[in-house]
DNA sequence: ATCGATTTTTGAATCAGATTCAAAATTCGC
DNA sequence: GCGAATTTTGAATCTGATTCAAAAATCGAT
C-alpha cells in the first residue's frame, strides 16, 4: 500500500502548494484580483488539476481561511496553557489575536470575506464543515480558561452566563474591532489612537464587568502597556503587537472626526 | 429652471426604483445571484441606463447599504433623544439595532459584504465617501449619549476613554455578535440560547465595567427581559426584538457544543 | 517488457455575467 | 419645425470561472 500512500501524500503536498500560491497572490495583488487560472499557471499545473482539489473558487478560499485558522492554534494554545492568573491568560488570547492580525492583516480580510453569505453559501458542505471543525478547538481552549477561572474563584459561577457564553464576549469585542478597523480605516486609525490599545481597554472593562479577579484599571495607560509587554514577553517571548504611542487627546479626536462629517 | 428640477427629481426617483428592485431581488434570490441585467430588466430599462446611475455593481451595493443605514437614523435618533436615564438610552440604541436586524437580516448581510475589501475596494471613491458620511451621524448620536452620561454624572470622565472611544465598545460588541451569528449559525443559534439576549447581557457587563450608573445585574433574566420590554414599549412603542425564551442551561450547551466538535 | 484498463492531467471550449459604446431615440432651445 | 445636445438602448465585448473530451501517465497482469 505504500504506493497509494505516496500518491496520497503527493496530492496533499500539491494542495498545500496551491494554497501557498493563492496566499502569495493575495498578498501581492489583493483578494480582489485573485484568479484561479493564475494560481494553476504559477504552480505549473493546468486549471483542471486545480479543480481536482477545489470544487470552486469559494471552496479554495474557505479552505485557505481554514488553514490560516489552524495555523494559529499553537499560539492560542500557548496562551491558554500558560501557567498564570486566569485573567491574564484570557488577555493573552486577545494579544495573540492582535499579534496575528498585525502580522497578517490579509488573513483577517480573507476570513471576513469568507464568512460572507456570498462565499460561505457558495462553498461546498465539506469545506464549510471542515472550517467549523477548525474553529471549535479554539473555542474550547478559551472555554477552558473561563472554567479554570470559575474553579480558581477568579470568576463567580453565578453571573448568569455559561462558560461558553462568557467566551463569546471577548470574541465579539475582538471581531467587532477588527471589522471596524479594517473597514473604515478612517474613523479607526485616525480618530482613536491605536485601535489595539482601545481593544485591550474595552476588554479590561468587560472583564471588570464580569468581576473577573483581579480587577484592573484601564485608565492607567502605563500599567496597561506594562501588562501587555510583560505578557507578550513571558508567554510568547515576543515584543507583542507593538501598539502605537499616539496619545488620545479629546481635542484631536474632535478635530479629526469633524473632518469626516462636516 | 423647473424643467431641470423635474429631470433631477425623476432621475433620483429612478435611482430609488433601481435600489428598491435590487433590494427585492436580494430578498428573493439572495445576494449571491443578484445580476445587474436583471435589475435593469425588471425595471424596464436597458442595462446602460442602470450604469448611468452606478458605475459598477460594487457601487450599487455600497449605495444600497448606505441607504439602508440612513433609513435607520430616525429609529436611532428616537433612542438617543429619548428622555430617560443615559444608560437606558444606550441600551435603547442596542435594542434598535437588534430590532432592525431581526426585521431585515438581509440588510446586515449586505453591509457585511460591502465592508469587505473586495467590494469596498471595488467601489468608487464617491460611493465610499457617501457611505462614511451616512454612518457619521449615527456615531455622533451615540457619542452624545456618552457625553450626556458624563455630564449627568452617570459615567466618570476619567475612565481613560474619550466619549468616542466609549461609543466604540457597544458598537464592537454588536457588530461582533451579528457577524458570529450570521456566519456560523451553528455555534450561535443552537449552543447559546437567544443570541440577542446574550448581547444585552454582555452589554450590561461592559457598561457595568465602565461604571455607568445605575449598575444592573445581568444574571437576573427576569429583570433583563422586563427592562428590554419596557424600553421597547416606551421608546419605540414596539414589542421589541422578541427574544426567544430558550432557557440557557449549561447541560444543554455542553451537549450541543459536543455535536460541533466531537 | 508489453498491453489493455484505469486514473490523472490537460487546456481549449463553454458559460456566466459585468461592462462598454456606437447607433437610435428623445429632449431642448430657438 | 429643426439641428444640437442629451439620454437610452442593447448587441457586442471582455473577464474570468468552470467543464469535459482527448491525451498522457500509471497500474497490474502476463
Amino acid at each position: 500500500m505504500s504506493t497509494k500512500d505516496r500518491r496520497q501524500r503527493e496530492r496533499a503536498e500539491r494542495e498545500q502548494r496551491f494554497l501557498d500560491k493563492a496566499q502569495e497572490l493575495i498578498q501581492r495583488d489583493g483578494l480582489l484580483s485573485l484568479q484561479m487560472s493564475r494560481i494553476a499557471e504559477e504552480c505549473d499545473y493546468a486549471i483542471g488539476t486545480l479543480y481536482q482539489h477545489f470544487a470552486s473558487k469559494e471552496d479554495l478560499l474557505v479552505t485557505l481561511a481554514t488553514r490560516n485558522c489552524l495555523s494559529r492554534v499553537d499560539l492560542f494554545e500557548r496562551a491558554a496553557r500558560w501557567e498564570g492568573p486566569t485573567r491574564e491568560r484570557m488577555l493573552a488570547i486577545a494579544l495573540a489575536d492582535l499579534m496575528v492580525i498585525r502580522a497578517q492583516p490579509e488573513h483577517f480580510r480573507l476570513a471576513q470575506f469568507v464568512w460572507t453569505d456570498v462565499i460561505w453559501g457558495g462553498a461546498s458542505a465539506q469545506a464549510r464543515q471542515r472550517s467549523l471543525e477548525a474553529s471549535a478547538p479554539l473555542g474550547a481552549l478559551i472555554d477552558g480558561i473561563v472554567k479554570d477561572a470559575i474553579t480558581a474563584g477568579d470568576l463567580r459561577a453565578d453571573i448568569g452566563l455559561s462558560p461558553q457564553a462568557v467566551t463569546m464576549g471577548p470574541w465579539m469585542l475582538s471581531l467587532g474591532l477588527h471589522t471596524l478597523t479594517h473597514a473604515e480605516s478612517l474613523l479607526e486609525a485616525h480618530a482613536l489612537g491605536d485601535p489595539y490599545r482601545l481593544l485591550m481597554k474595552h476588554l479590561h472593562f468587560l472583564l471588570n464587568g464580569y468581576g473577573w479577579q483581579p480587577l484592573f484599571n484601564p485608565a492607567d495607560d502605563t500599567a496597561l502597556d506594562a501588562l501587555n509587554t510583560r505578557l507578550c514577553k513571558d508567554i510568547f517571548n515576543s515584543p507583542g503587537p507593538q501598539p502605537d504611542r499616539i496619545p488620545i487627546t479629546p481635542t484631536a479626536v474632535t478635530a479629526l472626526r469633524s473632518e469626516v462629517s462636516p
